[in-house]
DNA sequence: CGACCTGTTGAAATATATCAAACATGGTGG
DNA sequence: CCACCATGTTTGATATATTTCAACAGGTCG
């Protein structure tokens, strides 16, 4: 399951190896954002930077979880295979995410850029003995790792009970959130991955996803812009959706 | 979405409240194995028994997340629910586990017992109080959380991909993993919950469960008994769906 | 006994998957 | 520059797994 070259190592050749992680440890959203500049140097003394294009594979399902990845810019998914080649995507990643911390001793799950992408590489030993010695990084750490499971249990929501127009339109909802959180302005999206790749985040398949896109497009909720941009048109109707309220489009509810 | 009285508070009467949640504290699972007598103590001083009755509230998505608990026995379900009654089940939770730790100041989902249940109740300020003085303890909750994570994320796979089979068929495999783990012999389960519970569960309506179950009956894989108990006849079979390796019953990658 | 809850099973309805074709796009090489 | 190919998207027709609606049976409990 794991026999594949992981990924193409390119170090940063400008920069020192300390000062581009510094910058990238930063970036980590939520785990960094309270260190001082003595645990951030502790960081990226034991970090590289890599760059990695469309489609590569970052690590496999199975494969020794002895690094971990900070994604500097891009987007990645991380996702589950199954014996027969069923596909599921647990999660989309983007600038700022931690991907592949794991206590187990093997990745639950394989993660592949979506996009050209950069990311910022530890060893997990060395992130272990950083986390050991900085009790405030664990904690957050722990917050982490709480508000994934929190997302993914959305997700569960998501996949248990909602309709195929409720999951992609709790998609694009988050995809804008995601935006947002990084400082992009603008109603225009950047669609990571394909329609299969939506598919498989959503569980559905990809003609599903692109007939949704098309009924909210031919609605005038969504207009696609060349190479991969959604602009959120009615974005209170996809809330609306995502919200999970039911068919009805007032509040029906209460009639009167 | 909180204002309910949420459980019918009963102190354990005979005991001293330390002695009882020592107990109970040893219980859950991973979290505290690793603690010597003293972290024991500090947790146990803080927390109190509680007996609640089948389909008792423990606590309502939504309110805020003041108190911990560990399910002493019996079993309860964590669930979500939509504006509009649609509802998900994010997990099944056994004794020894761990109920309600969430960094966020509310819930973020609803938890009730299945069956009558016996729970030990923590202040999640002195629970926090003990972590920060037990570095070993937050470490064993981060691993917690992270198990938790890939369990959550086995469902999401499981909601996304699988057949309501092979679903069912997961079910009744990580159950009879749950009462392994926990010592019980024999291949009897208890299932927990109805049909409707299993169904917000595994993202099914409680017709499919019923289906679903009365087909692996006709099959001779499980066989049911009086009140909730299922005997697992043909594990090999159900353990082979839940692999996820389709539909096919020998290996059908490799006919010659 | 009757009301109620849970489980089972059947028939019909439907959302989504599957299969299939056509269209667009971008790169590549002659 | 254009033919060609691989890849992704859209749309249509059909199939099917699961839901929905409905009836009934067996308990339990007041």
């Amino acid at each position: 399951v794991s026999t594949r070259t992981a990924i193409a190592k390119e170090a940063a050749p400008t920069a020192r190896v300390a000062d581009v992680c510094a910058t990238c440890a930063a970036r980590v959203v939520g785990l960094c954002a309270p260190l001082d500049a003595v645990a951030l140097g502790q960081i990226a003394g034991g970090s590289e930077r890599i760059a990695v294009r469309a489609r590569d594979v970052i690590f496999l399902q199975g494969d020794p979880s002895a690094q971990v990845f900070a994604l500097v810019s891009g987007a990645a998914r991380l996702t589950r295979l199954l014996p027969d080649g069923r596909r599921a995507a647990i999660g989309f990643r983007f600038a700022g995410d931690l991907i592949g911390y794991t206590p187990a001793a093997e990745y639950p799950f394989g993660a592949e850029a979506l996009g050209d992408a950069t990311l910022c590489r530890m060893d997990r030993g060395h992130l272990d003995l950083v986390l050991r010695t900085n009790p405030a990084i664990e904690r957050s750490l722990l917050d982490l790792c709480a508000r994934e499971l929190a997302a993914t249990q959305d997700q569960v929501m998501a996949l248990a009970r909602f309709t195929a127009e409720e999951r992609v339109a709790t998609f694009l909802v988050a995809l804008a959130g995601a935006h947002a959180a990084r400082g992009r302005i603008g109603r225009v999206l950047d669609l990571p991955g394909t329609r299969a790749d939506l598919g498989d985040l959503l569980g559905l398949t990809l003609e599903t996803v692109s007939r949704v896109i098309s009924a909210f497009r031919r609605r005038g909720w969504i207009a696609l812009h060349a190479q991969s941009g959604v602009e959120l048109i009615e974005p209170q109707q996809l809330r609306a959706l995502a919200r999970g309220e039911g068919a009805c489009v007032g509040g029906c509810t209460a009639p009167a």
